[in-house]
DNA sequence: ATGGGCACCTGGCTGC
DNA sequence: TGCAGCCAGGTGCCCA
């Protein structure tokens, strides 16, 4: 599910509900996420204030007083903000239960996710310190990304799904951004002319601001903290329009598999 | 170093 | 109605 405006809502819809609380204790009903929840973590966890609720790529970051959770949704994940009092559902696998009498519940039919603690810097931790730039800053530029594909032959969009060379664009968005830069998905990363880099990172940064405004795309799971879906669905150009018209040149949007991954582009827009 | 394929899991949908 | 097969927003790991 989530992708980078995804996680970005889902971090801007629970920090009023979590900043400077303190968490009282944290309920694992379900430990085998995608690694184990810790045992000791709740305990490590509770009676600590939150200090700052930070964005790295698609991973949540709670900086406590002394130490830092780690979140990451997955692919069906999703962090609601409710009353502590309310019954779990299936798949409510932790709830993080705050002073306020709040409790941020974390549902994940597929169990992808993770949550995972630590007490170091979590930028040096072995599952982030090798991400690429955060899209959205000024390090990530034409030059950057002309230099990461320079001599790499993957096809450009599994070169955008590569989480060392650029972060917090998934199957869809990076379906949609070559779009919007009428780059073929297929174009071998290293055969990328200097001159599209621009278009290209203008559109990955374009369609992830324009993703966030919308609260992100719902396709399936996906729901903000307060339960509401994302409305970014209704301005995808060809992600799940495999057949329909291009809304630009009419073309029917084809879809490919690359990577495993469904690719959608037009053949007509897209050269 | 790079790239390809698999694995981890559940649920919803399709078609026989 | 039942069920097998396929597909889904991520990403670490193993192998060539």
């Amino acid at each position: 599910m989530p992708e980078l405006p995804e996680v970005e809502t889902t971090r801007r819809g629970i920090e009023p509900a979590v900043a400077s609380r303190i968490i009282e204790r944290i309920i694992v009903r379900e430990p085998r996420l995608r690694w184990r929840v810790p045992a000791e973590l709740p305990m490590l966890a509770a009676g600590q204030r939150v200090q700052q609720l930070r964005r790295r790529a698609k991973y949540l970051l709670f900086d406590l007083e002394r130490g830092t959770m780690i979140l990451h949704l997955g692919m069906s994940g999703s962090l609601r903000v409710m009353s502590a009092t309310v019954a779990p559902l299936p798949h409510d696998h932790v709830d993080i239960v705050l002073d306020s009498g709040e409790c941020l519940r974390f549902n994940d039919p597929r169990r992808f996710g993770s949550l995972l603690w630590t007490t170091d810097d979590p930028l040096t931790h072995p599952l982030l310190k090798s991400l690429a730039p955060e899209p959205l800053s000024d390090e990530f530029d034409a030059d950057y990304l002309s230099r990461v594909a320079k001599g790499r032959r993957v096809a450009v969009k599994q070169l955008l799904m590569n989480s060392q060379l650029v972060v917090g664009v998934g199957n869809i968005y990076a379906s949609e951004a070559l779009f919007h830069a009428g780059i073929r998905p297929t174009r071998s990363a290293a055969r990328i002319r200097r001159d599209e880099f621009p278009a290209l990172v203008k559109s990955i940064r374009k369609v992830l601001r324009a993703a966030i405004r919308e609260g992100g795309t719902t396709l399936r799971d996906y729901v903000n903290p307060d339960g509401m879906p994302g409305y970014f669905r209704q301005k995808l150009f060809v992600y799940e329009r495999t057949g329909e018209p291009c809304r630009i040149c009419k073309t029917p949007i084809r879809q490919i598999v690359q990577g495993q991954r469904s690719t959608y582009f037009c053949p007509g827009c897209q050269k």
